[in-house]
DNA sequence: TATAATATATTACGATCATCATATTTAAAA
DNA sequence: TTTTAAATATGATGATCGTAATATATTATA
């Protein structure tokens, strides 16, 4: 066997790597194959021989991202002890440098439209990996998978809007009332649950 | 001059009205000129002498069917006259109904996360109107615009994710957790204005 | 009815894409 | 060092796109 043994994983984790990153930059659609493989530092001809076809990738892509960001996530809550983790993960999510940093943030916001009209195969994925998310949020907030799941939706609507007005002002203010949006809301979670 | 009198503005509108519907169903960048035109009952080469380009269709598209939702919400908020404005509005905008009936929804959930990588001009079009989106939301709700905008990121959110999910059930269940977040939400506002 | 300006259709161009076929490079094993 | 199978690169194909040039069809006016 040429190459030593494992190469073959790596570079394919490379390719998933270069795409996760691109596709939450630029959307899936915009971003070709080429462009991936140039970004794992290959050209497009060996592309095939690692995936059966582009839409494989988003697939994996979808599955690498949201462990990249449940894991950020978590690092995040991890360095601040004091405070009730879900408002450090809360504090990341809808900071600007999240807003800002597209190409390593979370994909629901970037992605989910683009993946409400792909494939049932990669809609599968993205159900499972969702639904991760809102059971990591729900543990972290200490709340109801309900109750989790509709703050993950306003993290990520909050997002998504921030993301598209040219108007920065008003894209820092979006962040800011979500952010006050959530936290009375786990208080009043919190003060009915007693 | 042939033609009928303001026969090209009314075929103009039919683009723009065929651009809308056919954006929010598959995106801006999946759809084709010659696709949009089919759609209007037309061919493709007349295009650029109703538009500079794509994009110019895709600002014009955006302001059509913002216009378009908010007309729809008060039509659904002046039908229930007994409970306040703001529950029926919720009560479409997370509906099963509305969730599935993309090619006529609000332009939010479908395109926001198109437009983010958009150009400045299409952003700043987009802006305006999710302005005035906001304007609408905080009115029927009888809350600041701070708070209206945080309920409008929740609407968008749930209905992105309740869109990108394979699973029916969960779908519903997302629609459902927002829906009930929201309305706890204005309640909790009253509350406190009080 | 004939004319002429305008709206629409047909056709074409260059670019880019996903994918595939084939050639070349690589390094482990002989 | 040579061999060889695996990994990658090069090049090609057919499709589709946005856009533009040109031809045709339309109808208000003369």
């Amino acid at each position: 066997m040429p190459y030593p043994e494992g190469h073959k994983q790596k570079v394919r984790g490379k390719i998933i790597e270069s795409a996760a990153q691109a596709f939450r930059t630029n959307g899936i659609r915009d971003i070709s194959v080429p462009f991936i493989m140039k970004g794992a530092g290959l050209t497009h001809g060996g592309f095939y021989s690692h995936f059966d076809n582009k839409e494989q990738l988003v697939g994996e892509a979808c599955r690498y991202a949201i462990n990249d960001t449940i894991a950020l996530l978590q690092k995040a809550a991890d360095q601040e002890k004091q405070e009730p983790q879900i408002n450090a993960i809360i504090g990341y999510y809808l900071s600007p440098y999240h807003r800002d940093k597209t190409e390593m943030g979370c994909i629901l916001p970037a992605l989910s439209s683009e993946i409400s009209r792909s494939s049932d195969e990669i809609r599968q994925v993205f159900t499972r990996e969702l639904e991760r998310m809102i059971e990591f949020i729900s543990n972290a907030a200490q709340v109801d998978s309900a109750t989790g799941s509709a703050l993950l939706s306003t993290m990520v609507g909050t997002l998504v809007l921030a993301r598209s007005v040219s108007d920065s002002k008003l894209s820092d203010s979006l962040l800011s009332a979500g952010k006050q949006q959530i936290k009375g809301l786990i208080k009043s979670y919190v003060a009915t649950e007693l």
